[in-house]
DNA sequence: CACGATTTTCATTTTTTTCTGAAAAAACAA
DNA sequence: TTGTTTTTTCAGAAAAAAATGAAAATCGTG
């Protein structure tokens, strides 16, 4: 085994902080995001582990209880940003996070699109249809607003289709297209 | 004055219906999303509104408190997705909401990457300097997964800054290079 | 089956966020 | 200035969300 130099001993440390301060940080942008600070901190983590990790690593590190780390993690498994996977010999169940960040990104999109653009999409198709034939002046101005409304997320939920469908190569695809 | 025929009443009565339906909706929208469910419906009120609107008209539709009324369109102001705008011969403050989509649209990409984006490049980037010159094979792998993430994130802040610098037209500009 | 290990659920507590309402401050008019 | 209207602030109340921890259910193995 190799010696420990002072470096060693001290680049270990730096890291764990480093780690630490990531996962953190990443937590409470979670919470100025939609999602809970814990189900961001549990995400971080994995997507900087180089293992998969148990649910008690997880309550370990993160200093949180069973339950909590359970449902968290669960939730991020349902977001498929987390999978569950066997480690031979275990009988404790292990994750790990998807890692690549265009396959995240994916996700996302598929996922967003999912929970707020198509809720969003059945209210103002709803209420586009009900103006619709509509005769007063301030009925109109309603049903020309909340028309303009559903263009538009309409069209937001094809961009989403767009990015959750596209390949690897994705961000030379999309970069290309935008900034090009 | 023309005659309330039965069909102006109930079509009165079914647009009453129908925005209450909307701002009740958007609200709860807003709160999947992460912004409060009051401000979500003060900005769908006004969004549907033909005129400009008072803190005590808000209050009164949607039964809220003044402090509450008046904290949340103040931040929409901040947010720039609403307007103080006076009117002739009144001295109370009215609020107006921006009404095109592509406006609000781009206020919104500005102000997600200043409040969002922003402050996670900055928490990536420390994390991608720090852990550059350690040479370990775990600090290796920290290291490589944060630059990933940067870059990822990165890229999103210039998407965000080519969508809030389009100029009206960005559904056919951004629709052309992303559908086309 | 029976037993220990592990996961899941959930009533309760804690924390965080949002809201209220009244008081203070500011703006304006006379 | 003084009185009136309107805006702003903010301490406390209420509501919502998240977390705890222990009990119950499930799983896998001998």
């Amino acid at each position: 085994m190799k010696a420990n130099l002072p470096t060693d001993e001290t680049e270990k440390a730096a890291l764990k902080q480093a780690r630490d301060e990531f996962v953190s940080q990443w937590g409470a942008l979670g919470s100025q995001w939609g999602i809970s600070r814990t189900m961001a901190q549990i995400h971080a983590l994995l997507m900087i582990s180089e293992q998969p990790m148990t649910t008690d690593e997880l309550m370990d590190e993160l200093q949180i209880s069973r339950g909590n780390a359970h449902g968290n993690v669960k939730e991020l498994v349902a977001w498929g940003l987390v999978r569950q996977v066997v480690v031979r010999g275990e009988r404790k169940e292990f994750f790990e996070a998807e890692k690549d960040v265009w396959e995240i990104a994916r996700t996302v999109a598929r996922e967003r699109k999912r929970r707020e653009i198509e809720p969003a999409l059945g209210v103002l198709r709803e209420c586009v249809e009900k103006s619709s034939t509509w005769k007063s002046a301030e009925a109109q101005a309603f049903h020309q607003q909340v028309r303009q409304l559903e263009e538009f997320v309409s069209f937001a939920s094809k961009v989403a289709d767009q990015v959750s469908g596209m390949k690897h190569g994705f961000a030379l695809q999309l970069a290309a297209k935008l900034l090009g």
